[in-house]
This record gives structure tokens, sequence and C-alpha cells, in this order.
DNA sequence: CTGTTAGCGCTTTCAG
DNA sequence: CTGAAAGCGCTAACAG
């Protein structure tokens, strides 16, 4: 039966137990240079017979004001995100780099109520997509931690973007063909929290949102090329998973007439599409073509493989983190490239 | 321009504006019983002018001694997790459980070199899997603050688990027939970092981790139908990826004499041994029967579906932040249920 | 119902 | 190189 402390030790314990001051075991912990080489040593090795692992990391968050940890405040729940494989690989480009730098993550839901619950003791934010809910994107911009956001842009905040205007038209622009009929099947592009067509309800407005710019860089390709969108002929999903993908591309695939294009924000959906398109024996890209956006790794195990926009979500992550940590200046224009597969 | 605060206000700035005591505006914050509404309001209301949005948390982190944080410490890095499936479930439903109780979570990679870092301020773990960190584990155990584990146990702490030798046991009598020539693909068996047979390296030795119970409800089975798993028919792969998965369905499936079963531990690796049999043109189940493990929802969205296990991931997250936020004591064994698919 | 006060456990000047 | 002492910002007795 090993000894179960109920209460930890404290510093103090410690510096009693060693008949020395407490100056002098924090300073064994945190600055080396500040005592010998010898006591030192005899100090942990004490430390580490009586049991006492080191400076309680409350007590000194709250002197040093500083914690090691990192929020990163998601757009949507968590739960969105951990299904994402876009959020997901931003992620994991995150928690790669705070790991060299030996920080920890605190996954923040950008539906909760209020910040206010971590800002004290957290060292900095990353903002991956501009939050649901609005009151947190002013409680962030109205605080003195370090900030960096992704996709979107607040304030004078240093931010991670793509640049997505371009991307949605260079690849709408490869699909393309004068008399094409186009539909497009957009990202959350107004409140509502369910599949349906958009007449005329107001697009969500938040600044630089991502997916209206993909918007613009679609509606100018068809421009260019001569087309229009016709009314009715743009759809809305409220988040990015094959359910909704799914209840989108049925009713695109059995519109009629039924387009020929259909430009999709994301893989998943241009997947899902794919999928239905068999299901329901039209040809892919005889019948209709499909585009999609994001180039996640699923986009090349399916046959043909989607025509996408590719951007390193991974390195997204690792870049704000890399600029959050650095407390750089300098906001951040990632590149994407252009992925061709069979689907055009 | 909005005036930009550089510094907060501290309670005791506000105590001295407001001309009262410190106390009082605590109160006013945490216990609206002690003190007039009338004050309460008036109070409230000047903090929302002054601009002071609540006491500090990393201030009452150490005197609470409580942060409203609890840690999920994860088998493996937080990359890993979050392009699991399985592992995202179960986080989605922690998250759940803990946004119902206004909890906030850390992610912690069980990889990581210690706990120490967040130990003193989270007010609880959650552990997914045994830490691949072994020492992680002496530091959980030996520590006073509440812990769940989950998919395995650890000393007395609270477990949530389900039943992997009977479920495991129960696939595999499902699909095997005497005469068949088995094979098994396992997930982290060894410690091999790569795809590999499993000739007599000794198996990854954590008190009753889930892919070993497998085995046994594999072998089981196996042993009842008369049948024997020839030497170098059990696979190990390091991580439930699809580019492991693979390297693993291929040597199974290019191995002679050709199993005509393949048990595998996760879905993931059903899907990929299901695939590549596609390309090779080995009919399935007619020439290989196939059965997975997990029932995600990817795989009843291939053909034919997967015959497998289904355990509720979300649910099993959810109990596991409940059993934690409600203190309990006792453990749990969540079921589970097969799931016929035409794979076999 | 309100105010005073002693810490939570630690770090960091600043004298010695 | 060492130790005494002043807080970090807050809460919870406790006394009034």
């Amino acid at each position: 039966m090993p000894t179960q402390r109920r209460r930890n030790l404290t510093l103090k314990d410690v510096a009693s137990a060693l008949k020395t001051s407490t100056a002098t075991i924090s300073n064994a912990f945190n600055r080396p240079d500040q005592l010998s080489v010898a006591k030192r040593e005899k100090i942990l090795l004490a430390c580490k017979e009586l049991g006492y692992a080191g400076p309680n990391k409350a007590a000194q968050i709250l002197r040093k004001g500083k914690s090691n940890i990192i929020a990163v405040v998601l757009a949507d729940s968590i739960e969105y995100m951990v299904t994402d494989p876009v959020a997901s690989s931003f992620i994991k480009g995150v928690t790669q780099m705070l790991k060299e730098h030996q920080k920890h993550l605190l996954l923040y839901a950008g539906d909760s109520e209020s910040i206010r619950d971590v800002i004290d003791f957290v060292d900095g934010f990353i903002c991956y997509g501009a939050p649901r809910n609005n009151k947190l994107i002013e409680q962030i911009n109205g605080q003195y931690k370090p900030v960096v956001t992704v996709d979107f842009n607040l304030g004078s905040n240093v931010s991670v973007n793509i640049d997505n205007d371009t991307a949605s038209y260079e690849v709408a622009k490869l699909a393309l063909k004068p008399n094409d009929r186009v539909a497009i099947i957009g990202l959350r592009l107004i409140e509502a929290n369910h599949t349906c067509r958009i007449y005329d309800a107001p697009l969500i407005d938040v600044e630089h949102c991502v997916t209206h710019r993909r918007l613009e860089g679609y509606l100018k390709a068809v421009d260019e090329v001569g087309l229009v969108v016709e009314t009715g002929s743009i759809w809305h999903t409220p988040e990015n998973n094959h359910k909704y993908a799914r209840q989108a591309a049925l009713e695109v695939l059995n519109s009629r007439p039924r387009p020929n294009v259909i430009l999709c924000m994301s893989d998943l959906i241009a997947i899902e599409v794919l999928h239905c398109a068999r299901e329901l024996k039209i040809d892919v890209p005889n019948e209709v073509k499909i585009t999609g956006f994001d180039g996640i790794s699923e986009s090349t195990r399916v046959q043909p493989h989607i025509t996408t926009v590719y951007q390193s979500s991974v390195e997204k992550g690792r870049k704000a983190a890399k600029l959050l940590l650095n407390g750089s200046e300098e906001s951040c224009m990632l590149s994407h490239k252009l992925q061709k597969g069979g689907t055009i």
C-alpha cells in the first residue's frame, strides 16, 4: 500500500523541512543559476524523497500571470470540429506546434455563452473561424491577451487566411464552359439550421466570412464565362457533414432542368454529390461536373478524384500557433493549389 | 476608437471606487444571497460601467481550488485522436456533458512527458485508453484529483468499459465456419511502430488493454469452431488509420494460402480491407469474409455494410464525464450490439 | 446585511 | 549565494 497523500506539500513545508527559505526552494525549481549546483541537487533530491513534485501550478499561474495554456476558440461546438476533417487537420497543426513549445490546448466552443471562464488564465487565443456567438467576438476583441484569428479578420489582430476569392474563382473557372447550368452548394451562408435553397434571405454577416468569399469567387467566374446563376440555384447547408450534404446533393441532382456543374464549398459536400450521382446513375463528369474545396485526403480516395482546391489545414494550424507564440505582428496569407481530379 | 484597458481592474479597485468592501463585491458575483438585491444590482451595474467583468479566474482557481476545467488524457497524441472517428465520437460525448455542466475541456496527449503541468489546477481527469507514456499512468494514479478511466482500468479508479472479450467473441463466432482460414488484423498489439505480422514479440502489457481482450475473444471463438490461427496470421498495426490498415490489408489479401475470414479490430481496418479486396477483384463475402469493430457510421456507408460490433462512443464519453462530475464510485460496463452487414 | 482580515501557494525584488 | 517580506487577486470565516 503506497502512502497516499491526501493533501499536497507546499513550498513552505519543504522549506521548513529543509531549514531553508521558500525563495531558495523556488529558485531550485525555476532559476537554477540563483544557487549552487550542490545545494540545488540536495534540494531536488530531498523534494523527491518528501514527495514534493514542484511548485503548485495554480499558484504559479496567479503569480506569474502565465499558464502555458492556449485556448483554441472554434467557430462552433467542439463536437462539430471533431467530426470535420478540415477542422481536425487544423487542430492537428496547432497541437504539433504547441507541443514543440510545451504549451497546452484548451478547446473552446464558439457557441459558448462567454469567454470569461478562461480569459484570465489562458495565455492567448487562436480563433478558428468567427465564433457563432457574436458576443465572444466582442469579448475577445476587447481584452489584452494575444489573439490570432484564422479564416477571418478581427479588428487589428493578427490573422491567417488563404485567398478564398481567388481559389474558388480558379476552380470554378476550370470547370465552367459556356452553356453550363450552374448550381452552388454552399456552407453556412445564412442563419438557417437546415438545408435549403437561398432566395433572398440575408447572408450571414461576418466580416470577410470564408464561405461568402468563396461565393464571390464562384460568381465572378460564372459571370466571366457569360453565365448566370439562376434564382434558386444556390443551396445552403448549415454544417459540413454527410447528412446535410446528402440532402442538398439530392435536391440539386433531382431538380429540373438539372444543373450540369455543381460547385461545392467543401470536398465533403462534393464527395457526397458524387455518391448520390452514382446512386442516381448520373455520369460524372459527362452529365454532371463537380468541384470541391479543401483538398481533404478522401477527395483522392474516391473515383474519380474530386477536382478541388487544396489548402493545408495542418500548415494553417501550425502557422496560427507559431504567430501566437512568437507574438508576431504580421498577418499571413497561405497558398492554395488547384487539384485537378476527374470530376470536371 | 474604444478605450483599450491595458490592465484589468481588480475587485479591490472596484471596492474602493464604490466605497464598499471587497467581500461585498465578491458576494455580488458569487453569493447573491449574501446581500440585498438592490445593492447587488447597483454593484453589478457599476462594475459594467467601470469595465470590470468579474473576479479574476486565475485567482479564483487558486483560492477555491477549482477551475471547472476537466482534462481528457488521450492514449496518444492529440493529432491522432482528432483523426480517429471512434475517439472523436468519444470526445463528442464528453464535451456534450461538460457543456451541460459548464465545464471546460483541456485535451492532454498521452505521449506527453508529464501531467504535472496541469495537475494542480485541473478538477479531474478522464483517461481515454491507457496513455502511451507509462509515467503518466503512475502520476495520475498517485494524486488526489478524481479520475475516470475508459477502456482500461487503473487501480481503484472508476472506469467505463465495454465487454470487449464477449463482443469480439460474438462477432467472430458469427463469421467463422469449420474449415475457414482465419487472419486477424490487430491494433497496437505490440510496441512496433509499423505494420507487421506478429510472431513472438511480447504483447504490449497494459492491464486489460482493449485490443488484447479483443484478441482473446477472437481466439476463443476460433478455438470453439475447431480452428487454429496459424503462425503469422495475426497482423499488428500501430495506429488506427487508412495508411496502416491498407498496408496490412494488402499483406493479408496477397498472402497464400489466402485467409477467407479476416477479423479486424476496427471498422476503419475492415473498410480498408473491403476496398483492397475490391481492387484485387476478390469477392466479399464469397471469397473473403470480413468483420470489423466499433460500428462507426461509415461502416454502413460502404457496400456491402460491414459486419461489426456497435459500441456507442458518444455514450461512453457522456458516461465517463457524468461519472467524473457526479463523483460517482461505481464503474460501469456499457452494452454493445452485433451489427450484421453483408461482409460475412 | 456589511466589513475586516487571514490566507490559497507561489515568485521576486531587495538587503544582507 | 541566501532569506525576509510583499504581494498576485480573490474568498470565506468571523465579528459587528
